[in-house]
DNA sequence: TTGCTCCTCACGTCACGTGAGGTGGC
DNA sequence: TTGCTCCTCACGTCACGTGAGGTGGC
């Protein structure tokens, strides 16, 4: 597990040297448990570069970036992993692109992908900017009550017993 | 269910004739299931008013709000229900407090009361504040891939066909 | 040999969904 | 009688959690 050359080295441009990860550090790192990587792995969301001949397997570095996606569209937009699996297909345009185009593929075909993923997104973003407003909404309430809680406080006096000033 | 008898009236401070709901009602006017809240009385974290002869639920129309607030802590917050129900539970603080002055409990007490519900609503909104960072910044990535995804149209140059102009 | 991570079943859990079969008032 | 809502089981589902029992390299 110490065989990493440079951590602080920016992993970007060479992948060459970029290091497998093993189900436990990817786990680790994305903060989330291997039981979820297997599972996700099960319904086809999620698959390691590599199965070994002892079962064990390996992710590319890039599988890091696609489990935080994964838990962000989870997490904080609330998806159903059907629903996310939806959203990641339509994702994977640039790498449909890069091929249509390695193919010599037609303008047209590669205009309507694009768009397909141009909508995707639009409406990925109003259901953010839905989500955002309730959210700022909800904490407002939570601020005023905040203040309402404190004039009770204020209410009752100061604490009879000074225990230690602040 | 039409014994309703102005419903665009002010529902505060005259509870005397505001109707109770039937579980649909309520689910109705939630945007929830009554499986949902059978499964919540179930666990002890919404009980109706009163079950009838007829095993019918009954829930006063204070039972909305309470629903509601529970699905924005469940879908917005990410709380489970358990975590919910600690959250309800130091929120019904401004009844007890009521019932304590009812009872002219000690000030000290009260005041014990009121800092626990302070500490846990300043808790709770610095939860909020976090996921909205989160969901802020997640939704700034979108909109900058909208606009990738927009120049690579571009680059594509203008449609073919024009079908109809906009 | 001991520790560590990995593996595959496989049952448990949380928060419900979804019929199955039956009841009660217009 | 027909519709509508209500009820209680009770099994199914989604997204995992949690051991049970075994393997492989330092």
């Amino acid at each position: 597990v110490t065989s990493a050359p440079a951590p602080s080295a920016p992993a970007e441009a060479e992948a060459t040297t970029a290091p497998d990860l093993r189900i436990g550090e990817l786990a680790r790192l994305a903060g989330t448990t291997t039981r979820t990587l297997r599972y996700w792995e099960e319904i086809g969301l999620l698959a390691p570069s590599a199965h070994l001949g002892n079962g064990e397997r390996l992710y590319p570095p890039a599988a890091l970036e696609r489990v935080t996606h994964i838990r962000e569209l989870q997490d904080l937009v609330g998806f159903s992993l059907a629903e996310i699996r939806a959203v990641l297909d339509t994702e994977e345009i640039f790498d449909q692109l890069r091929t249509l185009k390695r193919l010599a593929g037609p303008t047209a075909k590669r205009r309507l992908l694009l768009e397909e993923a141009v909508a995707a997104n639009d409406r990925l973003i109003q259901r953010l900017d839905d989500r955002l407003e309730r959210l700022s909404s909800f904490r407002d309430e939570r601020v005023a009550k905040a203040a309402r809680l404190r004039a009770k406080l204020d209410e009752l006096g100061p604490p009879q017993e000074p225990k230690s000033g602040s």
